[in-house]
DNA sequence: TAAATCTACCACCTTGAGGTGGCATTAAAA
DNA sequence: TTTTAATGCCACCTCAAGGTGGTAGATTTA
């Protein structure tokens, strides 16, 4: 399964913030411990801050931190703002049309599949993120 | 689920073969029915015969044809040939080292996803994909 | 053997995701 | 009020997947 490069940066982000503590994420933090290009990063938070995950807080000791309650954040809502859900949800053949009244040749047998992931992304909150035991983000 | 356009292109020629009755499939049939650019599955053909999926026969009457039995040829096959598996199997949030020893924090969670998905890519074979109710490749 | 109809191959073009440079703006701290 | 350390924004660059043009080579059939 690949997720967007993009989409793996946002989780990623969250995730770290969601496992640390602290009042407020500059990008710079963010960016040494995540490894996620400076320039990148910092617009993906703007994008992130817009569709309301976070807020920012320009000026000297500001930066980043949620704007809602963490496990009212599913992953398939960060996915769906930075890149799109249509990829997970659609045909895996590609076809615009696919349903089981007009079905490609693997319609069927991926239904199951495809709903497990679905339901994963679906059912997951970023407060689901929180360990104590991870170090990786 | 996303897989690139290369392997969706590849199982639906795949697809259409296994499903229509004939000795040799030229390009430009296949073109036709399945709406791919010709000079793309031209290439895309050749390296399928390289890979040992389908052979071809030049001139007049020529075309493709399966080389080895359609239910030998595992989807993982195909997917592995044209783009590589690695998407699939490596861990969700693109971290090269993931595993249950050093897990990154969607390891667990998504571990029985990633494992319905490869099961599905490394049981099912082209020739599963034979139904004489299906006319969208 | 010439015409027709295929595949094979090489080099190039296009497009979108990912990534960067530079500068303006904001606000706490000194 | 100046300095400093943050974010915000615009325009551009890069790279790989996908796609195209032209031509050479193969083989069947008339």
């Amino acid at each position: 399964m690949n997720l967007s490069k993009t989409s793996t940066y946002a989780l990623r982000v969250l995730s770290f913030m969601m496992n640390t503590d602290a009042d407020y994420f500059s990008a710079k933090l963010l960016v040494e411990k995540l490894d996620v290009p400076d320039k990148y990063l910092r617009r993906l938070m703007t994008d992130m801050s817009k569709f309301g995950f976070i807020s920012s807080k320009q000026g000297r000791e500001g930066g980043y931190a949620f704007a809602k309650n963490p496990d009212t954040i599913y992953l398939s809502d960060v996915i769906n703002a930075v890149e799109g859900m249509e990829h997970y949800q659609g045909c895996i053949m590609g076809h615009n049309e696919c349903s089981d009244n007009n079905p490609c040749s693997l319609h069927k047998t991926y239904a199951p599949v495809r709903d497990n992931l679905i339901n994963f992304l679906t059912t997951n909150t970023i407060a689901n993120l929180k360990n104590s035991d991870i170090f990786k983000f």
